[in-house]
DNA sequence: GCCGTTTTCGGCCCGACTGTTTTCAGTCG
């Protein structure tokens, strides 16, 4: 774990811990908010953990915050984090993150039933003496169950590409039931943001049948569990593992398996629709700075719309005062008097401080795919067919990128192989040329490269120098440690013969950390050199993160989005690579993706 | 504990829903 991620991840704890204490919550607040920024960070902290003043530059960084920086930089340690831990037995904390538990509820049952830690609430729910907590009844303690029981099954936040498809469906399901009865659907939260895990799926509904839209939601085929059926608001969890495929054929058994995803369901009135999208869209921290400026204004911002703030206790909405914008995004933003911004950038980044909304790059964009698999290795298409279905995407450019020798369980190829493999390249590309001898697509040769260990590539280089792109990645010893993964990726990106830094971390998102470079060091190399870093949009990879996007794009650093396409699908996850370079605030001018066959070619040659 | 084109002190986002309550506290997003 870096430096960053530990700090955060202390800050955080000191946050939690005065929660259950009771503490002032604006304190707490701080240092959550300060634990936030500092993860974020696409630069290692401790280059600047000596130099107080460089601290206090950054956002939500104190005085108070700066010192325990300093202190743990410097010794490992934070005496207040100690302190707290003194009073706060860890398993406390654990049992916050227990959905419907909150610091008031924990502290309650820590005082009345001395019950510290997880297995102490579960004998307390089991012999009844729950039921003694202050303000705690046989609903709330049913409810905690449960949410025990989803803990235990393994519940975490899920793959981006596997809550896309499920939110894609509700919605055509609900459309398919409702009709014309809905006026205007779409997902927001930070699904609409693009994040790369999601916690749950926000499903806006604007339409004057509540109840009957209630009624379908909640009736879905692969609703586990209702958790909340009001008039305007319903949450269920869904088991992601339904065949959705079926859901319109009547009367077959709806198998209710795989892990489960909470949903909710929030009905609007039409005339709401822009205020309601950015406020579920969020980010939280988004929509704080947004009210903030209301107020500023002398307005008031809620899910309804942009109000006058008349300081009455009673919600504006309910007491029919007329909005001032509510019915898009952009017209409250104007009256706001600040730019637009799309979801993926509303993270509280900067974002306030554009004047005018930034071109981010679209799916339409790409032209071009320069990480591709095929039968030769572990793909499943043929050299043609993999051609086919980029020329189908309106593709200029394919680069076949098999793996290469030391890849041995991906049937990786020996130098001979390759060598047959080049030429099989040049062959299909006879197949892919029109009646004016023109390429109706471009096939280049080329070639998945793992980074051996100290940094090496896995083939000579006058094999190489045969190839018309080089993607060179790291495979094996994805734990080394920050200083020698640093060294040998920078290795790599300096070599005269590589294009593109594949995946450039190898992590897993939920599954593997993978390596921990200094990320502003790749990218000052990656400038230097003009080779692109990746974005791998396979959505259990995207990697490059969304984070060290930004910091490549501040840079001015290359950037390649690619789709490791291994089978035909693949192809369609362009769109979680695209979502999490536009959260790095990427244009197409960066991304070597968007380039023409021209320019492209040109890049690429300046390398052989 | 941070922050400031109205403040260096006094603020700090807003509403729905639920459950346990006789008017509201806790949680969530």
């Amino acid at each position: 774990m870096g430096l960053n991620q530990a700090l955060a991840a202390k800050l955080d704890e000191i946050a939690k811990m005065m929660e259950v204490l009771g503490e002032d919550s604006f304190r707490s607040g701080a240092n959550a908010r300060a634990a936030r920024n500092i993860e974020a960070l696409a630069f290692d902290i401790g280059d600047i953990a000596g130099d107080k003043k460089k601290l206090l530059e950054l956002e939500g960084i104190g005085p108070k915050i700066a010192d325990k920086i300093m202190e743990f930089a410097a010794t490992g340690k934070m005496k207040e984090h100690g302190e707290l831990r003194e009073k706060v037995p860890a398993g406390l904390l654990q049992m916050m993150t227990i959905p419907g538990l909150g610091p008031k509820s924990v502290k309650a049952i820590w005082e009345t039933l001395k019950v510290t830690d997880m297995a102490g609430l579960k004998k307390a729910i089991d012999d009844g003496s729950i039921l003694t907590v202050p303000r705690m009844g046989a609903k709330a303690v049913e409810k905690i169950k449960l949410s025990i029981g989803l803990a235990e099954q393994g519940q975490q936040r899920l793959w981006i590409g596997v809550a896309m498809p499920i939110a894609d469906r509700v919605i055509e399901h609900l459309k398919s039931k409702l009709g014309k009865k809905i006026k205007k659907i779409d997902f927001a939260g930070s699904l609409r943001r693009g994040k790369e895990s999601i916690g749950d799926i926000d499903v806006l509904v604007a339409t004057n049948e509540a109840a009957a839209t209630s009624e379908a939601f909640r009736t879905m085929p692969g609703v586990v569990a209702i958790l909340v059926g009001g008039d305007t608001k319903s949450s269920v969890r869904i088991a992601t593992g339904v065949d959705l495929a079926r859901w319109d054929s009547e009367g077959q058994d709806q198998e209710k398996v795989g892990p489960s995803i909470q949903i909710d369901l929030k009905i609007v009135p039409e005339d709401s629709w822009g205020a309601a999208l950015m406020y579920f869209t969020g980010s939280k921290e988004h929509n704080v700075k947004l009210r903030q400026k209301a107020l500023d204004m002398g307005l008031t911002l809620n899910e309804y719309g942009l109000f006058p703030d008349d300081k009455e206790a009673t919600p504006p909405h309910q007491r029919g005062v007329k909005a001032v914008a509510s019915k898009t995004e952009e017209e409250i933003y104007k009256k706001l008097k600040t730019t637009w911004v799309q979801p993926e950038i509303r993270e509280a980044r900067g974002e306030f401080e554009l004047k005018e909304t930034p071109r981010l790059i679209e799916v339409e964009d790409i032209k071009a795919e320069l990480h591709a698999h095929t039968t030769a290795s572990d793909g499943s298409l043929s050299i043609e067919e993999l051609a086919a279905k980029a020329k189908e995407r309106g593709f200029h450019t394919i680069a076949v990128t098999d793996h290469s020798q030391s890849s041995v369980i991906a049937n990786g190829l020996k130098p001979e192989r390759l060598l047959k493999h080049i030429e099989a390249i040049r062959k299909a590309q006879e197949k892919f040329i029109d009646k004016s001898g023109k390429p109706t697509i471009t096939l280049l040769a080329g070639s998945e490269v793992d980074i051996l260990n100290d940094g090496t590539l896995d083939y000579k280089d006058d094999l190489l120098k045969q190839l018309d792109v080089v993607v060179a990645s790291p495979h094996n010893a994805l734990s080394q440690d920050p200083q020698s993964a640093t060294k040998r990726l920078i290795k790599a990106i300096k070599h005269p013969m590589v294009h593109i830094l594949g995946h450039p971390t190898g992590r897993l998102i939920n599954r593997r950390a993978g390596l921990d470079p200094d990320m502003g060091k790749l990218i000052a190399a990656a400038v230097e050199s003009r080779t692109a870093l990746e974005i791998n949009a396979h959505w259990m990879r995207l990697d490059l993160r969304d984070v060290h996007v930004r910091a490549a794009v501040n840079a001015g650093c290359l950037i390649a989005i690619d789709c490791d396409v291994h089978q035909g699908e693949d192809y369609d996850n362009l769109r979680y690579g695209v979502m999490t370079g536009r959260r790095g605030w990427l244009g197409p001018e960066l991304c070597v993706n968007t380039w023409t066959a021209k320019k492209l070619l040109e890049w690429l040659k300046s390398k052989r």
